[in-house]
Order: structure tokens, then sequence, then C-alpha cells
DNA sequence: ATATGACCAATTAAACAAAATTGGTCAATT
DNA sequence: AATTGACCAATTTTGTTTAATTGGTCATAT
């Protein structure tokens, strides 16, 4: 009776294969990988996950967590957190910051495998992350973002330098791009600029709307995950 | 002896071949099919080039000649066009007037061919095309572009909007997208908020400046052109 | 001189079998 | 009760052979 902490060894499964499913992509990962970098047996994996799937969906919907919560701290803790600028620039830094999170949202197949269709349908419930015009149009009610910009344009190009910054690698040699924080900064930067309105804007009122679109966000995610905790008691 | 225009013949193999490759992509598409579509043999190809390869890279040569005039032209024609907004906005209209320097610029596997590298050595010398910093520097020396922006920094993000307009048709459906043109003058309204100098710059030195870059950049191609004609007598 | 299309060598695709790998199970072990 | 790893069916990969396609040529025709 070798007595182990399930939830610490359920953890050590995820962090072992996190890595691989990054390196590796999903399909060249396979389950004694795993098995073997978490330092325990293949069956052992089935003790805690039904299937590959299941664990990675598990594993998806643990960094979106993390992801959520990310943003919403970065977006306490900044002062400027209330302007456009300053918002987007916290969305991008949580963003980097979980290169799976980074892979759904560019649909990387070499991540996620060439069967991503088969895949839980939660996570296409979470690909849908781009920015929405309708928080454009909320942020301008609140006199964050200037009136006279097109809503459905601005987001979209919000996507555009949202996807830039996480696929331009491909096209680009490493050393041609500045560090990341440098363009984060620098987009942050440029958004303010443009889309702040002539007064200054109403800092206080996008804080409050920044923050319910994190908290919302980070609840979808919790309310995925509990959905999937619940199907197997 | 049935005479016929060469020069026309040639560009009708030109205008045939732009439309498969852009369909079919280069290695789907055979010179059977591209005679077959100019109205002529198969033989026939071959007495205006020497190979797939050299049509291939010929075309080419002729739409970046073709890009380079647009853009000249959308320049001298745009009163607005000494901005670093407006010479932003002509460039991503010659850009993409062009789907095969689209395709080029991102690099466009299914269209270029899988063997790109065989290609010609001049293609690659097109691919970077991408905004260098050192016009960046130009600009702010004219007064064009605000003094305190970074130069690396900001011609990373410029190549990100190019990039993503281009290439955002991958990862959001269709109808997400809002009109092209629409997004081109959001991006050029952007930019002119964010870059221009708080007196509003100096429209006129920046014009010169974009005309002096888009004549070098047809230039280059031209000189590219001859060098590639006197290759063959 | 210009143009054609049958023809060929060479590359690529299709078909198929054989070998290897992998997700998942379960009797045996601790 | 927890864990293991040999085991298996099923899928994927690899190797091989055959068939089809394709870039390019050239004798012939106009």
């Amino acid at each position: 009776m070798v007595r182990t902490d399930r939830p610490k060894r359920k953890q050590a499964i995820l962090n072992a294969s996190l890595g691989l499913f990054v390196h590796y992509g999903y399909d060249k990962t396979t389950i004694a990988d795993i098995a073997a970098k978490t330092g325990i047996s293949k069956g052992a994996i089935y003790l805690h996950f039904q299937s590959k799937t299941d664990l990675f969906t598990a594993l998806m919907l643990r960094e979106m967590e993390v992801y959520g919560e990310t943003w919403l701290k970065l977006i306490e803790t900044d002062p400027k957190g209330g302007t456009i600028g300053g918002m987007y620039k916290n969305m991008l830094y949580a963003l980097t910051s979980s290169p799976l999170i980074a892979a759904l949202f560019r649909q990387d197949k070499k991540v996620l495998g060439n069967s991503l269709s088969k895949l839980d349908y939660r996570m296409r419930a979470a690909q849908g992350q781009s920015i929405r015009h309708e928080f454009i149009e909320m942020m301008q009610k609140a006199d964050a973002i200037r009136q006279d910009v097109d809503p459905q344009v601005t987001a979209h190009i919000m996507d555009m330098l949202g996807y830039g910054l996480i696929s331009m690698d491909r096209f680009k040699a490493e050393h041609d791009i500045p560090p990341l924080q440098d363009i984060i900064e620098g987009i942050a930067d440029l958004m303010d600029r443009a889309l702040t309105p002539a007064g200054g804007g109403n800092s206080e009122a996008g804080k409050l709307i920044i923050k319910q679109l994190a908290d919302n966000t980070r609840q979808q995610f919790e309310k995925l995950e509990k959905e999937k905790r619940s199907e197997l008691p």
C-alpha cells in the first residue's frame, strides 16, 4: 500500500506532458514518454486519465486557467491597466506566458496534432479567444477608446498583432525579431497613442470593463473545467 | 511561316501561368496546363523559356515590377502620400494587388512549391522585402515620424501588420475578416495617429524619402530583370 | 522560321505488404 | 489499494514494387 498524493501526482503528470507536448507535439508524444518523464509506469497514467485525449484536454484547461489568472493579476497590479494599450499589453504578456495557449491561439498543427478535430469540443470553444468588437464598443461607451474608430476593424487589427506576435518566427529569422517585451511595449504605446480619446479618456471606467472581460474569460475556463471534472466521478 | 508577335505571346504565357500558379501552386501546375490555357503546344513554351523554373522566375520578376510601379504610382497620386500612414497604406495596396508577390512575402509553400530552395537566387533577394529600420530612421531625421519611437520595433510591428494582412485568412474565417480596404485604411489611420510628430511633421520631406524608397525598390527589381534577360541572348 | 505533339528519361504517386509503434488493458506483484 | 509492465489490437511507419505523370527534346510538318 504505497500511498501517494493523488492530486499531486496528477499535476506531476501534467507538468511532464506540458514540456513534451510543446516540444514534440501531440502526435509525437507517447504515453510511454509521459510516464517515463514523470517517473511512473504507463499504467499509472490511466489511474488519473481515461485516455490520451482526456489528458491533453485536462492540460489545456489547466493552462487556460493559468492564463486567465495571470491576466487578471496583471490587470489588477498594473496602474495603467485601464487604457487600451495597457489592457492589450497585459493580454499579450499572459498569452505569451503559456506556450500551449499560444499554440492553440495560432492553431498550430505541429503542436496540437494533425487530428485536432477529434479533440474535445471544449478546445474549440476556447479557440475563439480573439478580440471581440463588442469589447471595443463597450470601451467606446465608457470613453476609454475614441468614438470614431470602427470596432470591427480595430478588433481585427488587434487580432493581427496578437497573431503576428506568436507567429512571426516562422517567417522572419530569430535574430531579426526584437525582444518580445520590446514589441509588446511598442504595440501598447501605439495603441494608446492612436486610440485614447482626445481628453485622455476615462481610465477608471476602462479598467472596470477590462477586469470584467478578464474575469469573464477566467470564469468561462473554470466552467469548462468543472464541466469536465463532473464527467467522471 | 506563321509569324507571331513573340513578346506578345510570351506575355500570354505568363498571363496564363499566373492564374494557374496562384490557384494550384507551382508543383501542381504543369507545363501542359500552361500550354493548354495559353492555347499553344507544349513545345512552344520552350521557344520562350528554358525551363519551368525559368518561366516562374520570369513571371515573378514581371510581377515584382508591376508591384513597384503600382506602388510608385499610388505614392505620386496620393496627396497624403508623405505621411507614414499614407506610405504604408500604399505599400499594402500594392502588395495585395499581386497575389504572387503576396505569396512570396508570406513564403507560401502551397503556392511557391515545396522546393522553393531550388528556385532562382533572385527570388530570395526579393524575399527580404520587409520594412527596414533604416527607413524608419530616415523618416525620423526628416521629421516625418516621432523621434521617440524605437526604429527596430516600429519596423517589426509594421511587418507584423503586413504579414497579418495577407495571412489572417488561415486562422480566422472569411466572414470574420473585415473588407481588405477597411483594414488597410484602419492601419494607416492608426499609424498616422501614433507616429506623426506633435507638430504634424514634415509631410513633404517624408514624401521625398518614400518616393526614393519605392523607386529604389523598383530599380532593384528592374536590375534583376535585366540581369536575367542578359543571361540568354 | 515557327510550331507541333509523339516520345523518353526521370521523377512522383499509388498500391501493397511487412515491420514497428502506440494507446490502452489487466493479471500478477508489492 | 496502489502500481507495474508484459501483452494485444489497431494504427502508423517503412520499404518495395508498379503505375502514372511530367519536364524537356526533337524529327516532322507548316
